[in-house]
RNA sequence: GGCAACGUAGCUCAGUGGUUAGAGCGGGCGCUUCAUAAGCGCUAGGUCGUAGGUUCAAAUCCUAUCGUUGCCA
């Protein structure tokens, strides 16, 4: 049965280049995801885009005395060069700063004022005489009333990490001009995000396959009661509220960014498969969405994003799972994008390939915990697991083939332990193909790296180097099952190792997509003969890649 | 401050009530030589953050506490 499937990926926010720790979270799973999906048959579409609104976007082109457009841009370039250089399949990736993406989110404001899901309220905000505006909370620095620090923003304290309101701050400035700024009176719209509490409640009876960290947090945070949240701002960057007389004002950035799963899904029927109505196949009862998304990210998707679909419209799905990952780590830091820790996908892309990076990040991806990224380790899991387990398996069984049998397919009857580690290799599709349709990712991988395993210490038991000496047949049923052997691993490996899978499968023989065999080991034909083969992977020297890349982040932080 | 998750071998991580707690790497010993000095086997190493409690039985459930992380106030 085919299934369509919506996977829908945190919007990256373009003010800085992306790390692995963002690829490790949100990317890699949904990559992996959607390939699987599509293999098997699946109606796959696969979206996000770079989040270009928000205040951090302005106040760094402030900083840099030009434009936001300009800001946004540069790294939604950069964006597209790692998806690129990584092999991220996406149907889409676009940006929320597109018409359609305006069109539709002013759409749902409307709708939603309009069924009476908005209403307007007042609040003391912080207003600059001098520049005749209101500014954003991260605008007002001041002493921290919690801490004492003397640079603490209006919205949080770095210091201390308490998160503030810019009246908490004592001796409150802007950071413009220096300014003290007034507090004056301004209305904002108000989403009834409290009018959902029931209606979420009963959607989540039935999750309970769910991470227990994402079930669990939204759970608590609907027992609590939720509370109507304000969903404008005070800014000249992003979406216009769409009402007479609130023209300097704009949409704020979380209720419109996670629209864009929505109008991302539209704007690629529209302009890509040229069938405006296309869409839809995504976004109804039977179709099943997936959010890729950092921990950081859980309520968003499973509190605010589920409601404003049910305040917009009867019939569109709410998330099917939200397989939120933790978080990745730096050599025993967090990733931070401005105290420049971190490995950028650009940088990393410059000096290595995509495969080594996609399996390490997929072997200590964080689905239960904080998980920690280090290039001894990344050198190690290269050299150890895929050189030598993995791509030595299939270097050895091919050149032996190209040695002993001249590259062809031999013709076998096979005997028993043959059959048992075919049937092991069968079994290995099935059981990773359940973990993948779970997103238990890490498991499916190491399903693929046992069968290596189990086909190494089949070739260490048969020995075919001593039986090819007395006793072809024997080193040729070898080498049909450890071909058979190798032919799955391609599969179970592919959507870890797109590329490196596509390799193998023109080692065997085949000449079209490994991707159009679907999810099941592609049978040898004897007689066929095999192209001479070439290692897979490449063997790092791990006191220089350690040393190097220590080097470079320590000159760089 | 509230909610949630995590704290398990030197390192990176599995394991959520039941035989002597697991894997990979790293250490030690051995086998093998087809293969990118790759592969395979054996072995050492842990009072499962701490303190109480429930239970015939707890890393696993409960309470408290310390530490780390995320969200919210």
């Amino acid at each position: 049965m085919t299934d369509h499937i919506l996977v829908a990926v945190a919007w990256p926010y373009a003010n800085g280049p992306l790390h692995l720790g963002h690829i490790a979270g949100a990317y890699l799973p949904a990559d992996i995801f959607a390939r699987y999906n599509r293999i098997i048959g699946n109606k796959v579409l696969m979206v996000s885009g770079s989040d270009s609104h928000g205040t951090p976007i302005t106040i760094r082109a402030d900083a840099e005395n030009t434009t936001p457009e300009k800001i946004f841009s540069r790294y939604h370039k950069d964006f597209q060069e790692s998806w690129e250089g990584l092999n991220i399949s996406w149907d889409l990736f676009t940006t929320t700063d597109t018409e359609n993406h305006h069109e539709v989110s002013q759409r749902i404001f409307t709708n939603l004022l309009d069924n009476d899901l908005l209403y307007e309220a007042k609040a003391d905000l912080p207003y600059s005489v001098k520049e005749k505006r209101y500014l954003p909370d991260r605008y007002i620095v001041g002493t921290c009333p919690n801490c004492g620090s003397e640079n603490a923003r209006g919205d949080q304290c770095e210091e201390c990490g308490r998160t503030l309101d810019p009246q908490d701050l004592i001796n409150p400035r802007s950071t413009t001009d220096g300014s003290i700024p007034e507090f004056r009176e301004r209305s904002h719209f108000m989403f009834r995000l409290s009018r959902f509490e029931d209606t979420l409640k009963e959607w989540l009876e039935d999750k309970t396959f769910w991470r227990p960290n994402v079930l669990n947090q939204t759970t608590g945070l609907l027992e609590q009661g939720l509370k109507d949240r304000a969903i404008t701002r005070d800014l000249s960057w992003g979406i216009q509220v769409p009402v007479d007389g609130w023209e300097d004002r704009r949409i704020y950035v979380w209720f419109e960014a996670v629209i864009g799963y929505l109008s991302a899904s539209i704007e690629w029927a529209k302009e890509v498969a040229k069938d405006p109505d296309q869409w839809k196949n995504w976004w109804n009862e039977e179709s099943k969405s997936y959010y890729f998304i950092g921990k950081d990210n859980i309520p968003f998707h499973t509190i605010i994003w589920p409601a404003m679909l049910l305040a917009y419209e009867e019939g569109l799905p709410l998330p099917h799972n939200v397989p939120s990952n933790e978080f990745l780590n730096l050599e025993s830091g967090q990733f931070s994008t401005s105290r420049n820790w971190a490995v950028w996908v650009s940088d990393y892309l410059s000096r290595y390939e995509a495969d080594p990076l996609r399996y390490v990040l997929s072997a200590t991806m964080p689905e239960t915990s904080d998980s920690e990224f280090t290039w001894r380790d990344f050198v190690r899991r290269n050299n150890n697991e895929l050189v030598g387990t993995y791509g030595n398996l299939v270097h050895r069984t091919l050149t032996f083939l190209q040695n002993n049998f001249d590259g062809t397919v031999p013709e076998v009857e096979l005997q028993k332990p043959s059959n048992d580690l075919i049937g092991d290799a069968n079994k290995a599709l099935l059981t990773s193909g359940e973990y993948l349709s779970e997103c238990n990712f890490r498991a499916s991988l190491k399903t693929a790296m046992d069968l290596c395993q189990q086909g190494n210490r089949y070739l260490d038991d048969r020995e075919p180097w001593k039986a090819i000496k007395t006793d072809r047949n024997h080193a040729a049923e070898t080498m049909f099952t450890m071909l058979h052997v190798i032919s799955t691993l391609k599969i179970l490996f592919y959507p870890f190792l797109p590329e490196s899978s596509q390799k193998l499968h023109g080692y065997l023989g085949e000449t079209g997509l490994v991707e159009s065999k679907g999810w099941k080991s592609t049978p040898l034909i004897p007689g066929d003969k095999l192209p001479k083969p070439e290692p897979l992977f490449q063997k790092l020297d791990e006191e220089k890649v350690v040393s190097d890349e220590t080097q470079r982040m320590k000159k760089n932080a």
